[in-house]
DNA sequence: CGCGATATTGATATAGATCAACTAATGTGG
DNA sequence: CCACATTAGTTGATCTATATCAATATCGCG
């Protein structure tokens, strides 16, 4: 089968930026051969709702998604905010089943790979496995920030984290540079990421801006002072695993 | 080589009480020869520091782990407690530097396995490299139940979650019955892992205690009602994936 | 028995939530 | 292209859950 060079440039952006992880010609080919045609989804849908049973895994090509979990009163935690080149549930390779909602925070084009395809893959490519299975542990060592980031730090650091991570991670792909990225979310959606009311993330993005560190807008945000930021947010990337980590921030 | 009884019983605790991801009798073997012998160590030690290369594994055969992370302040953050039965650091072989420290909570026997032998294993055992993969994305969904409890609920609910989520793993290794289980952490220790002060943590449980939910003492908890308790920790132990998740709470 | 760690309780301070109003942006149909 | 509707952002006033500080009580252990 003829491979299309979208298929081809969808495969290259997975793991992008982790070099260490680098695939091979023969496993990215693989790889994007069994890529479905890509599929654009509207902001704001629900893809999976939570306990769903999943045959597919979906590779994130641009936009942002994110994983959430409903709390009783109405209001959602956001766990994970996806970036392109993420493989957003193929953690449900294995589980079979999700634990948490995924939805678009903006309009976003994907691919899927069915879970049989998969099989086919890792059964072939020993390493392509491994390197799945990596993909799926960046996600746990994101959760855990996460979990650092609710537990131990108030609202400044936490905005100050989040915005770190995020612009490491777009970085990584290409998507951010010289402090500065496209960050469609609203004030509500980084209060849902963060554990705080939107009200709250105003005044504390306020702050944030009134002290130089940051601008957020609807569109954009603008990291002013990375290492203020950085020391705000006890923010260090190696838990990101990326190539220059040595380099980046600090 | 011969296996001793004690390999083959560490052996048996991996993946207990998920039947779904049974390992076949070969597969356990193989386990069980490469299983180092048991090591005691005491409570609250320092096992594996954040950014710490690892070259084995390590798999906990009774007391209690954490996982966790410092703050600035000195203050740290669980980000996950290990029972019995659990693989502490298996995201160590394909991530190969941690990014989060390790500390007995107890005092704990524990067994490994080098990233050599695993290495070999999953080679050999396909199917068993997939439960391997399996273990870690159960500590992924931790995670995220850990950030929404975090994010979303209130002092007593986090409690209410922390302990039911406690029970459920526990039971599912044959450590907990009749909403009883030893439960040897400080006030301190809960307060850490569930974002609270031990002062804070302290008056909720004692709330609890008279609202006749749970009974926590130095050594043991009780799980007086289990389903106030989990409507109030908004639990759904779905996440856990364990055999009998229809049946358990609700 | 006495010492260090843990638990308990009280008084006070504060970060962030909540409620409410208003403004600014964005989009849609006529 | 404008009028209006909808959504997101902003600001103020007040309330509350939890932190902080401090003192005492209790427990487990050598």
């Amino acid at each position: 089968m003829e491979l299309s060079g979208q298929q081809r440039e969808d495969a290259r952006r997975f793991l992008l930026g982790r070099r260490r992880s680098e695939l091979t010609q023969d496993e990215r080919a693989a790889l994007a051969a069994v890529l479905s045609a890509r599929m654009v989804i509207p902001a704001r849908r629900t893809i999976v709702r939570r306990g769903e049973e999943v045959r597919h895994s979906t590779l994130l090509v641009s936009g942002f998604l994110s994983r959430y979990m409903d709390a009783r009163d109405g209001y959602r935690q956001i766990v994970s905010v996806q970036v392109p080149g993420d493989f957003v549930d193929l953690h449900g390779y294995p589980l079979r089943r999700l634990d948490h909602g995924i939805a678009t925070l903006t309009e976003a084009t994907v691919v899927t790979v069915s879970h049989e395809d998969l099989t086919g893959l890792v059964k072939r490519f020993p390493h392509l496995a491994r390197m799945l299975w990596f993909s799926t542990l960046l996600d746990a060592a994101m959760h855990r920030e996460w979990i650092f980031r609710l537990g131990r730090l108030e609202a400044a650091g936490r905005l100050a984290h989040f915005l770190c991570e995020t612009y490491e991670r777009l970085r990584a792909v290409g998507l951010a540079a010289d402090g500065r990225f496209e960050f469609p979310l609203t004030q509500q959606d980084i209060g849902e990421a963060c554990g705080l009311t939107s009200v709250h993330v105003n005044r504390t993005l306020r702050r944030l801006r009134e002290d130089g560190l940051v601008e957020v807008s609807a569109r954009e945000a603008r990291l002013l002072d990375m290492s203020k930021l950085a020391a705000l947010g006890e923010f260090e990337p190696d838990y990101l695993y990326l190539d220059d980590e040595r380099r980046s921030v600090r």
